[in-house]
Order: C-alpha cells, then structure tokens, then sequence
DNA sequence: CTATTAATATGATGCAGATCATAATTTAAC
DNA sequence: GTTAAATTATGATCTGCATCATATTAATAG
C-alpha cells in the first residue's frame, strides 16, 4: 500500500507547515497518517517541558496506527519537522485496509516489529546504560541507513532527545567518544565510519 | 490462534523448568512461542550484570515474533519464571499462519500495538520523569488488570527491574507513594485502589 | 556583508539515585 | 517449630548527570 496507491483510490493531500500539529496527547484517533514528503517527529513531553522523541517519519511512512488499533488516546505528540504532505486516512478505511490488503498487513506487522525492536533497544539503553554507551548505541542506529563517509544531519539537542540527555551531556560525550576513537566527526557533525 | 487449535493441528507441547532459558542475545530465531501455562520474562542484561524486565508473558500468550518477523538476532533473554508449558511454533509454521489466518494476524497487530503502547509509556518514563512517577505510573500500569482490593503479586526487586531504579530506591519511592495516599499497602504488598 | 538566530562549547555547582553496609522481617523449606 | 533464604528496611556515602551561567562558533536571513 504506496502512497501512489492510495491517491489513486481518491485520498486526498494535506498540506501541513513546519512546527504545525498533527495531534497531541489526551486525542481520540481518527485517522493513520500517510507521509508523502516532509518529515514529523513524535515526542511525548513531560511536566516540566522536556521534549523526549519517540520516533522520527518520513516520506513513505506512516505514524499514528497503534493508538488507533488498541483504541485508546493518544501518549504522544507528532510536530511537523520539515513542512509535509500526508494523506490521513480515516479509521474505517484503514481497517479495510488490514482486512483486504494481505500485503498491508504483512507490511504493518513488518512495521511494528520494527518499532519494537527500536523500543527494545531503547529500554535497555534507558534503564540500565550511561551516557556515553546511550550515545554511541544511537549513533550507531542512525548510521545504519546511511553511506560510509556520510555525515549523520542531526543536532546535539536531537541526540538529548532521543536518549533522555541533556545538551550538555551529549556534547560532552560526543567529544569523548571522537577522543576514542569511536565515531568521527566532520565540520562538527558525526560520519559514517 | 489459541493454544487449543495449535495442539489440534500437531504442535508439540514443550515442558520448561522455572530458571531455564527459552533463548538468549545472539541466537538466531527459529521458533514463535505460545504458553500453555507457566511464565516467562524477557529480559536484557547490561554489561555489569544488571536486569531489566522488557515484558512478562503468560497463559494463552506468545513470544518472540518480533525478532523472527524482523530476521534478526534476539536481543534478549528470555527466562522462565514458573514452571511452564510452551508450543514452539517454527518459523515457516508462524508465517503461514499470518497468511492463511486473518484472525491470527489481526490478533497480531492487536499485541504488536499494545506492546507497543507500554513501550512508548515506559520509554518516556525513564527518559523523562524521577523514581517516584516511574512507580506509579507501572503501579498503575499493573493493577489494571486486577480487581480492587487485591493484591498486587509482585516483588520490589521486580518493581526495580521493570523501571530501571534500584531495589533500595524502588523502597523508598513506594513508602512516599504511601505516604502521599497515591497507593496502599496490605501487609507490605500494594493494593489496587 | 552584516545581523540574527541556532548550535556547539566549557566551567561551576547541586542533587537524585546508585552504591555499600548491615539489619529486621517475612516466606519457604525441612 | 526451626532453619535457611528471600524480601523489605534504613542509614551513610559517592557519583554521573542535570542545571545554571556565559562564551564561542556556525548557519541563515535580509
């Protein structure tokens, strides 16, 4: 199920802007996102406004079906990162996706699993590693989909929010690890190695 | 999928005792494991020995599909907490259930979903939120499923391993939940309120 | 090119929770 | 009922990271 597709079958564009919402938390789901171009970060924020990111969606992606399946409101943010064009494709259809769609559902459950396996990793990360370990496991996932020699486009404050740091931290343990050996960096940002 | 069906169609039953391990970090995935009786934790240990508890699982429950559905290697062990009972379903066996049985795979992005949700939930916390709120929020996560007024049947040790904090701190941080009023006690195990 | 704004950098200080030690209590085993 | 093992309890100390303050450098806009 591409984007393609489900232009064809009639869903319709929605255009959303940099910094604009596509749901909070405490919402009831209505819809599954279908990300045509830009890019959305989902983060759940906690009392005191620290920003923690759940996961990152592109283009070709979809966010937002969870909530929907186990039908309970939403945890988290999703804020456009990049301004975006995505397809919400409403509850009913998005089931009779899962039921008429063999390939959808194999797709789905590749999906999810995906997630889990992030999440996993993340967990144990959280939980039980220091920061300088937390960092270089992050590292090391986000320059899986990308080439040797390739630089990694994020900031220090993605990396806190990805890992539960503070800015601070990360760049200080950003600096240990190139002291390492461990990752290094080009004009300040961190490449493929 | 119920347990019945699968032993109808053949599958073995495969008896573990409590301590065994189902499978460790590095194996490769040959099985998806539904529970007859029994229980298991799947849990990732850090370098210097310490657990952390990614899920427990239970009667009428299966386990390790995501790694297999992924094809990677698993990330953590899985323990058998009480003597139990296990049908270790192979790989192709598993994929063609997801195939020929929609119920199966509807039931599927049902689990994935809410393991999901208490990942996402539990991620949060421990990037985000202090000893005290992590409680709760897994005191809370835990006594949904059972009635008011009974006991929760589970250890401070356990508490500790499932929110990434320290028995001593976990004893502490439930003494002030009590003293707060947020949770009760009935002879030193919490009560659904 | 210059002015803003964002990102990176660095030191000083504070504190939540880890760690260590040791004891009291509860539960399980025999 | 007695012993052993597991769980809960409590104080003292240590430490990694947060927090706060303030620069410096890089990217972006006009």
């Amino acid at each position: 199920m591409d984007i393609q597709e489900l232009l064809n079958r009639g869903f319709r564009v929605k255009k959303y802007r940099k910094d604009s919402i596509v749901y909070e938390p405490g919402m009831l789901p209505k819809f599954v996102y279908f990300i045509k171009s830009g890019e959305v970060r989902m983060v759940t924020v906690s009392d005191d406004g620290k920003e923690f990111i759940q996961g990152i969606f592109k283009r070709d992606q979809y966010f937002g079906e969870p909530a929907i399946i186990v039908n309970r409101r939403y945890l988290a943010y999703t804020i456009v990162s990049k301004d975006a064009e995505i397809i919400p494709v409403g509850n009913n259809d998005f089931f009779n996706l899962i039921r008429n769609e063999p390939n959808f559902s194999t797709d789905l459950i590749q999906t999810l699993s995906n997630r889990l396996f992030y999440k996993s990793m993340m967990l144990e990360e959280l939980a039980n590693e220091k920061a300088e370990h937390r960092l270089l496991t992050i590292i090391n996932y986000l320059t899986n989909d990308i080439e040797v020699g390739e630089t990694l486009k994020i900031t220090r404050q993605e990396l806190a929010d990805m890992t539960g740091l503070r800015v601070e931290t990360v760049i200080r343990g950003v600096k240990i690890l190139v002291d390492r050996g461990s990752i290094k960096l080009n004009r300040g940002k961190i490449i493929k190695i």
